[in-house]
This record gives C-alpha cells, structure tokens and sequence, in this order.
DNA sequence: CCTGGAGTTGTCCTA
DNA sequence: TTAGGACAACTCCAG
C-alpha cells in the first residue's frame, strides 16, 4: 500500500473546497490531524471567544471526517514535533496544508516545511482561505496596495477565482489511525458560564456556515446595501467566523453570490446588494494583503508619524467601555452584544471604535485585544485594518476629522432604538455619559496635531 | 518621471 | 429645513 499522506488542518476547518483535502485525498490514504498549540502564534494567540468556537467546530469537523472514512487526530504540543511523530507512527510520505498569513504562523509554516523536506518528505500548502493570495497581487509598479479602491479594481481585472470544487465523497483512512487526545482535554471552553448566549446564535462548522449562506442569499443579498447598516436587522451575512475558520470556502461564496444574480462575471455586476457584498469580500482579501506585506501592523501602526500620538492612559474608561458603561447607548449595546454574542454587528464596531480612540483617546490596541479575546471571528488581519482604520493610523485609513458622533449615529442607524433596547436597559442605575462628547472631539482633534506637526 | 484624480462607512457650521 | 462647504494635506496609483 502507498505511504499516506497527512492533512494538517489549521484554519480550514472544512471538507469543501479543501485543495490540501483534495490534493491529499486523490494520492490515496489520508491522516487529518488537528495540532493545539496556541504559544505558536503569540502575541496573538486564540482569545476565548475564538476558543469557544474551535471546541465546537472541532466537534464538527471530527464527525465529519469519521463519516467520511478517515477519522481526525487530534494533539497537542509543538507542530513540527507532532507532525514527525505522526509521520513515524503512520508512515506518512508527505504532509499537506493550506496557507495562513499571519506573520508568526508564516515564519512558524516556513520552518516546518523547510525541516520536513529536509526528513525527505514532501510538504505542500495550498490556497484554501483566500480568492487572491497576497504575494500575488502588486501595482503596475510592483509594490503591495495601500488604497482600498485600486485594489480591488486589479481584483476585478483579474480572471475570477475558480469554482469551488466538493468534498471528495468518501475519504480513506489508514488502518491503525494514530492515538490523539479528546476536544474536551484541550480545554477551550471558558470555566464561567459565559457561552450560554453563543451557543444559540452560533452553529459552529460547516453544515453552520453554509446554513448562514443560504439564508443570507435568500433573505438579505438583495437589500444588502442598506440593510447590513441597520444594526437592528438581521442584514448581514455573519459569515465572518465561519470564514476564519475555514468552514466556508471564500470561493464558495463569492460564486454562490454571482450565481445569485445571474452568474455575470464579478466585474460586470450592477445589482447593488451583490455588488457591495463581493466588496466586503474584497475588503477581507486586502486586509490580508495588508498583514501579509506589512507584518509589522499587527503591533504598530502602519503610519509612523502616529507613534507620536498622545494616547490616554485612562483604565477606568478603558473598563468602562470594555463593560457597556459609557452612558452612551449605541456604544453600550455594542459591547454588550459582543461580551453576550462574541459577536458585533460592523456599523457598530465604528461606533464603538471610534469611541474609543476619538473620545477616550485610549489606543487603538487596548481595542483590538479586547475585540482579540471577545470576537468569535476575532482575525488578526481583519482586526489590524479595522482598529488602524478607525484611529487613523492605517493604510486607507479614515481621515483625522471623522470622528463618529455616538448620538447621530445612534439616530441615523437605529431611529427606532430597536437595537439599543435589546441590549440595554436604560431604567435602572444606567450609568451619566463618561465624556462630553462635543468636548471630546475637539480635544481628539487638538492631541492629532501632534501627529501632523502642526499647531 | 511627471501629472492629476481620487481616497468605505462623518460632522458641524453657515447661509 | 436643507444643502454645501470646510475640515489638511498627502500619498497612492494609473496613465
């Protein structure tokens, strides 16, 4: 029998349109393994919301993978260990993957497969997580994308990604499938009572995810446009965590979406909704763009004029905040829908974020931990534009003077406070506004001189 | 190399 | 009540 080949599993938590899957499984026997090693992608290691969602989507691709005929192996401990080990205990001729591009989990990828070549295996990634990878997408000049909108006009030059292919029908296993540790022995669920509100919005996994995308084609697509900035309404797609996971396939989207309204190549797309939702897909492929070309921003802003920035040290804001405490109803919703759903609605992470940086001048990575460790579609590429785009520091960023108006957007966004009343109760002990916003913008626009250089 | 148009998501003041 | 301009320049990027 031909050696098997091991499927390593990473953020790609899927059967479908699974290239390292499908590569793997055409050679014959496969081995799916799962490796728990959290240290290796520190600083920004899964938070706990993050956690919660892998439990659960663990479970589900386990029990896919066991119907499927090839059970997964889950461990523990440094991946290229545990990948050797696995190889002398099943005889493995190779290993296989799909790429990530955070810095730490490239320089971690790259080393693997560098000593795994050097055991005489082969070692092959493939593009399961993006519609156009990075290193492949420059200027006329060659030089990586700074702005939004030329990005994505090369995107939609570009001949469209492929179409997604199925699950392989059946997978084969090996005959003694190698030892791992049960979901439950990884300890990612948190110890307080903290998930009971997750577990019924979310369906971690893949039958979840292509639930979510059913509904979303059916129900919002249309309106999408207007729809996705009523943070009452179920306007949006709320595929995020299934996409960082890997449960969904972004080419599986993007061509369920053009099959939505007709099947027109991407570029020729008119239809509103459908136009503005293959954007937002966009922006998810230049926030990864961006990380990848520049790893620094993780940490630091891509603009170095803005290490100037007087940022407030201001932990009881910070607190207040992190809490849903601002006296602020917009922002408190938010955050109180995060803290019980792991999850925000975008129109309100602005709100939020700008509050933050703008209003408590509190730095934009005190809010992006928080969102680390809070969001169950925590993406620390996803995560980096964001903060940077809302404190101004960012490739494309926001222009210093926007500075978001918790009262109007509340008006503008939720008029009927539907949104506010489900997450707020403004009847008891709900606390004065911290700040006085009016006066808060101007000292936000006073302390960004700092970075202009000017008076 | 030069040129010029343009840049996700806003707010406030004035006429 | 509403519409329009100011809020800053700067850099990006295609032609």
């Amino acid at each position: 029998m031909k050696s098997p080949t091991i499927v390593w599993f990473r953020h790609d938590l899927r059967l479908d349109d699974n290239p390292a899957l499908a590569a793997a499984a055409s050679r014959g026997a496969i081995v799916p393994v799962f490796i728990w090693a959290p240290d290796e992608e520190k600083p920004w290691e899964p938070g706990a919301a993050s956690r919660w969602w892998l439990h659960h989507s663990l479970e589900r691709l386990s029990a896919s993978c066991e119907k499927a005929g090839a059970p997964l192996v889950i461990r523990r401990g440094p991946s290229l260990a545990t990948l050797r080990a696995l190889v002398k205990e099943t005889g493995a001729g190779g290993v296989v993957w799909n790429r990530r591009y955070e810095p730490a989990v490239i320089a971690r990828d790259t080393g693997i497969k560098k000593a795994l070549v050097a055991d005489g295996l082969a070692a092959e990634s493939f593009n399961g997580s993006l519609l156009f990878e990075p290193m492949n997408v420059a200027t006329k000049e060659g030089r990586p994308y700074q702005v939004f909108t030329p990005f994505w006009r090369a995107l939609l030059a570009r001949e469209e990604p492929a179409e997604p292919r199925p699950a392989p029908k059946k997978l084969t296993g090996v005959d003694r499938s190698p030892k791992g540790v049960s979901i439950d022995s990884l300890a990612l669920l948190p110890t307080l009572d903290w998930a009971s509100t997750m577990e019924k919005t979310w369906s971690p996994g893949e039958a979840g995810g292509r639930k979510r995308l059913e509904r979303f084609l059916e129900r919002a697509l249309k309106g999408y446009s207007d729809g996705r900035d009523q943070p009452s309404e179920d306007g949006t797609s709320s595929l995020s965590a299934h996409l960082h996971f890997g449960e969904i396939s972004p080419r599986r989207v993007w061509h369920a979406v053009r099959d939505a309204v007709g099947g027109k190549p991407a570029a020729k797309i008119t239809t509103g909704g459908a136009e503005a939702y293959l954007r937002e897909l966009g922006w998810r492929e230049f926030a990864n763009h961006l990380l990848y070309h520049f790893p620094h921003t993780a940490d630091a802003p891509l603009r170095p004029d803005y290490a100037r920035f007087p940022w407030a040290k201001d932990p009881v804001g910070l607190r207040a905040w992190q809490r849903g405490r601002t006296g602020f109803p917009i922002v408190d919703a938010g955050m109180r829908q995060l803290w019980a759903t792991g999850w925000m609605h975008n129109r309100v992470r602005m709100i939020v974020a700008s509050f933050l940086v703008k209003d408590l001048r509190v730095s934009w990575l005190e809010g992006a931990r928080w969102f680390w460790d809070t969001l169950v579609d925590a993406d620390l590429a996803a995560n980096t534009l964001g903060w940077q785009w809302a404190a101004g520091c960012g490739a494309d960023a926001a222009p210093y003077f926007r500075i978001f108006n918790p009262t109007s957007q509340a008006e503008k966004f939720d008029p009927d406070e539907v949104y506010v009343d489900r997450w707020v109760d403004r009847a008891a002990g709900y606390p004065e506004p911290i700040v006085d916003h009016a006066e808060a913008r101007k000292l936000a626009l006073e302390a960004l001189k700092v970075v202009t250089g000017k008076r």
